[in-house]
DNA sequence: CTTGGTGATAACCGATGGTTATGACGACCG
DNA sequence: CGGTCGTCATAACCATCGGTTATCACCAAG
């Protein structure tokens, strides 16, 4: 027993084509396929619906009553669905002209994002560029979710064999402390001397990246004390000024959050950080993540 | 290059309950489908369309800007195609519920018809029955062209092993002449002396009936005259009294010429003639062919 | 009787759509 | 932590589908 009511947009396409023609070759070569394939998918409909669809005899063909009672239904499941093609089509072609830029926070750096905006958009046109702001549980700034195209990222990358990046800047690591810290009175520190101090980490699940901002390999292997968790600019911030803990900041964003109540001091004994653009491997080809990257390069070469 | 944008309208009803539980596995079994194959034919639909309708990640299944625009034309084709297919269910039903009668002139006969009538629908009270003239061309009374259900035919019928029947009526043939004719003064005739007059044939294409009606099996190879061909009632009634021709006549159907002008006369040394219900033996089974034939047959056995 | 044009049928073949079994991965929980 | 569960994806396999070309049966018209 077949259940299924169920037909393929084709088969309705076809039957329309046959009924306007009433003449199956003609139909067949309208429809760019033999002349067998069209009886034969047409009489499959027919013992789909379980009813005769045109009637064939010498005079030619002709539409029986189900034939016709079928034919508007026809009519319209097509235009509806060619409508649906094309409003999906529209969103195809709206996100493939749509680059989504990931961040964790503002890359700063002193119109670094505009600069690279406007060269790109000298390249592209036609093309959008849309920013996204992505928590900091995502290391990939939502390269991994697919929520971003290319991102603004710190190196070194979680799985960093799906990626590719281009460095955007190599910066020295200061270390931000509450003015009111001891250490704030030196205009440099050693980081021996901030080992024990509790410090502000990245959230779990960010994985290397956490490791890398409490500067895990420089400590030899002793653990950081983890005075609490930091998820955004603000809540560093509030941090810092509450007396939590201190946290490494590249020196590129320091400027964010040496507000009132933070400084920040250059670190002896601790390798610099490096920020770069990234993009999956698999997007290596697609022409705006291309572009976007050379329009970073030159940007940032200069 | 992938041009169809055509879609199977089941992979719209998949893709609608992935929308609507936006989980793959409850989905899979409301459909009674396996999760694998929902999984793959969701895909599919992905790849033909050239984009994601489904986010699945970490956090679950969520639809993507395409899915949501595709969402609610894939609602409209579903509903439309319901509809369709009722439509034509409803056409289906219609016609399952009509017996269509076809005969080439009135079987007349005292009632016959209305007598079958109030039978057969005492049996089948929700049934339809639909009286179809049928032009003299066609010896099987619109069995052949489907345009009947069951007819009433002169056997012997062409094609016969395509058909079953039950006799209606084993009648004497009688001659029709007009009334000025040397042999309407006879009160009975023997066909031989009949046999070189000039006989109003039936259409050619009516195959053997229209041998049988020239009695050519009597004429022992002799061809007969012909004066004229007949494919109506009227064109037979006007061609005797315009002297066309003469023809034999089932003694049911002799009032039906016999008006003003036209006689009719045994005829000895000639076979009778037999009339029948007949349907396509495919046909055998279908209730209501087989409740019009019982009718048929306890009406003409009583 | 042949010829041309109709739709139907046959034989064949790659793609489709389903199955079960299994895998990768995150969440939950002891 | 490590196991188990539940998720969706993948693999291997198989029947059916949807197309092809070649051919037939039939009829109208030379």
């Amino acid at each position: 027993m077949v259940m299924t009511t169920d037909v393929h947009v084709r088969d309705l396409r076809y039957f329309l084509a046959v009924a306007e023609e009433l003449h199956f070759t003609r139909a067949a070569e309208r429809l760019y396929v033999s002349q067998p394939a069209l009886s034969k998918q047409v009489r499959a409909l027919e013992r789909q619906l379980g009813v005769e669809l045109f009637r064939r005899d010498r005079h030619g063909v002709a539409l029986t009553g189900a034939g016709a009672a079928l034919l508007p239904y026809a009519r319209r499941v097509l235009d509806t669905w060619a409508e649906g093609a094309a409003a999906v089509e529209a969103v195809r072609a709206a996100q493939r002209s749509t680059l989504a830029v990931g961040m964790s926070t503002s890359p700063g750096r002193g119109g670094l994002l505009p600069a690279i905006r406007s060269r790109f958009m000298a390249e592209h046109p036609a093309a959008t560029v849309r920013l996204r702001q992505v928590s900091w549980e995502d290391p990939s700034a939502g390269l991994a979710d697919g929520s971003a195209d290319v991102a603004f990222v710190w190196l070194p990358l979680p799985d960093a064999d799906r990626y590719a990046w281009t460095v955007v800047a190599e910066e020295p690591r200061l270390v931000a402390l509450p003015d009111t810290h001891p250490l704030a009175a030196r205009t440099e520190v050693a980081f021996a001397d901030l080992a024990d101090e509790p410090f502000l980490a990245l959230p779990p699940g960010s994985g290397p990246l956490r490791d890398y901002w409490l500067a895990l390999e420089e400590r030899g292997g002793r653990p950081p004390r983890i005075g609490a968790e930091i998820a955004s600019t603000e809540e560093t911030y509030e941090a810092l000024v509450g007396g939590l803990g201190i946290c490494l900041v590249a020196s590129g964003n320091a400027p964010l959050i040496t507000l009132g109540g933070v400084v920040t001091r250059p670190v002896r004994g601790i390798g610099p950080s490096r920020y770069a653009l990234a993009w999956r491997r698999e997007d290596g080809q697609r022409p705006l993540v291309r572009g976007y990257a050379e329009a970073c390069r030159s940007v940032a070469g200069a």
